[in-house]
DNA sequence: AATGAATGAGGATTCATTCAT
DNA sequence: TATGAATGAATCCTCATTCAT
């Protein structure tokens, strides 16, 4: 089996992928029938099954990547060992959710969510990708003791979380959601807490 | 001169539309056939199409009653003309999330999330489920110069409702989430704006 | 059971068979649902099932009545033994079929055509339709000696109903056809008959 | 690259074909189901779809080889620029019609008629069927004066093509219709218009 | 490796008819 | 007499998947 083979066999794994994740952005996964993805990528429908197991395989592959897309950064920053870049981060994943090429990516986020409602092996990846971040985040708070003594660590990171997805939500509706305001509101947010603003927080 | 009274086929009508409620909460709009709701709500599969025109104009009026469910809490107590109600009303919001009761209406709001992704009446519908409550804490927000003189109005009435949404998910694919640490988390930095505590505000 | 109650009864009847003739000529038999009846004749579907057995029974009521009203005036020319007049009743069921009021008749007569094809006890009724006026204008043909020598008696009277039917058929499919001329066109072949001029015929 | 031939391609959509229009001939497009056809062919019921796009898609290709195989001969025989062969030509599809094989044939024609009543698209397809014979006809009615003079050739080409439909419903519906006899007294009147014999028509 | 013809169970919806009121 | 809510089998069509080529 020549290397050749397996870059090309990465390839059309790949085409196919895509194909599949641009259908079930635009229609979600039960509306989005083998055949329309057959014809988004050019290829027979025999040879997507050489692939993916089927349909139902195709749609955990593409789940475990969308949730993989959105950690790295995070994790990266956590890597750096530096709150600030972590928050830098954060704030960048909201700006993220503005940009127009992003479209598809949040229609297919939401398609994910509400699939993991009811498919347990989809809940499983979801809340992994729910999960790794919470730790991330209340890490970081834990590590700072006056933040910590005032807010549940796992609460807060849970907040940050919900507002991202909250945006996000908005977002894919709603073309004219005004991003740069919602996150220079959240940017204050951050910011306070840093500083140490809050009720039962001691001054830092 | 109606032979059966008009209170039965609201009744009939009620029936069915929790039949379909609790099939498309557990298996999403696309996964549950016509059978599986007339299985529910045990009357004939000809009956369910004298009371919607087929399964979307059911999906409508699903989507419709779940967002006046919402709705009108927020709306009562922007009624009240107290600022105060109304955050009490926002945060009682959040910990009806944590009921176990409320599972399947979770549930249910997120299919119709991923549904108001590809069918634009939906879209509208849910659109508007958004837009009335963040009018409604916009306006609350103008109301208070020392706030709306730091913040944009509506982009922290939108981090609100992003707050909303985003536990509502959390909580769908997480029973154990701590929905009272969560709300205590949220709790604060309400009393934080309302103090005037945040950087930019002048304090009250 | 007083008398006036009989005529409401008869009155009933009526108007239901026209609702459904009405859509009988729009639709075909069975491109037209009962409701499609009840809801153009104004009555409930259940009164309907107390005039007529079903939907078979409504049609074999249609076609019956479709046929006696263009047997009646061949037969009533015919009763008054006139040669002469039969032909001007024939020649004026021909016109009947270019006035405008005719139209659904027709496109309910196209219909009960079709029915006949699968259905034998319509087909009995159709047949009875085409028989009855054949004996008429046979029998009409074997009065006269010159015309009986030269010409089939049966199949001259074919004939002239066959140019009836394929003239309704053009008219229904296409309004602009030019009725007088074709009725012109067969009053001379007619008059040629009269007149002897085939060749077999003795000259009269 | 087709990995199945063409040929074989174009027999399968012609065994559906066939199937289809036995069932159509028999029973009536409406009273035919898809699983009748699919029961007829042999083939499953997704595979009809492959090849027709429908129902109505199958009706339409019936309905358009149904008129293409009687319009063939005249257009041949037109060809031929012969009116002694069109005549002969006319003749031999009204003897067609006396042979037993065509009894389905002649059934389906009729279904098409009553189709053409209420569907657009096959009125459309009907009228060609009837509009390119008459033309045809009627050409060659103008091309000899001494009949053109005496008659309307439209006209007359209506009232052959009528008598070809109304032998055609009396032979559906009763199959001991003395064909012979009448194609005689067709032929007889034929020739009488090539004789010239017609009140209004010079000799020739 | 790649094709796409073929399958047949399952989808939403309609319909003639009945019967409690 | 009259209503119209209720039934459930039947209709047309789609879909994930397979396998001969």
């Amino acid at each position: 089996m020549p290397k050749v083979s397996e870059a090309r066999l990465a390839a059309r794994r790949r085409q196919i992928l895509e194909a599949a994740a641009a259908c079930f952005a635009r229609d979600g996964f039960h509306r989005t029938s083998m055949q329309d993805i057959v014809r988004e990528c050019g290829v027979s429908a025999g040879l997507v099954y050489r692939y993916f197991a089927g349909k139902d395989d195709m749609i955990e592959a593409i789940v475990t990547e969308w949730h993989e897309q959105r950690r790295a950064p995070l994790a990266a920053a956590r890597d750096a060992a530096d709150p600030d870049e972590l928050a830098a981060a954060y704030l960048d994943l909201l700006r993220s959710l503005g940009e127009p090429g992003a479209r598809d990516d949040l229609r297919l986020g939401v398609q994910v969510w509400a699939e993991a409602v009811r498919t347990p092996r989809i809940r499983d990846l979801v809340r992994r990708g729910v999960d790794d971040p919470r730790a991330i985040v209340a890490d970081l708070v834990r590590g700072r003791p006056e933040l910590a003594g005032a807010v549940d660590p796992d609460a807060l990171a849970r907040l940050f979380i919900a507002v991202y997805q909250g945006l996000m939500l908005q977002t894919v509706w709603d073309e004219t959601v005004d991003n740069a305001a919602f996150v220079r509101t959240v940017e204050m947010l951050v910011e306070a807490l840093t500083a140490g603003v809050y009720p039962g927080q001691a001054a830092s």
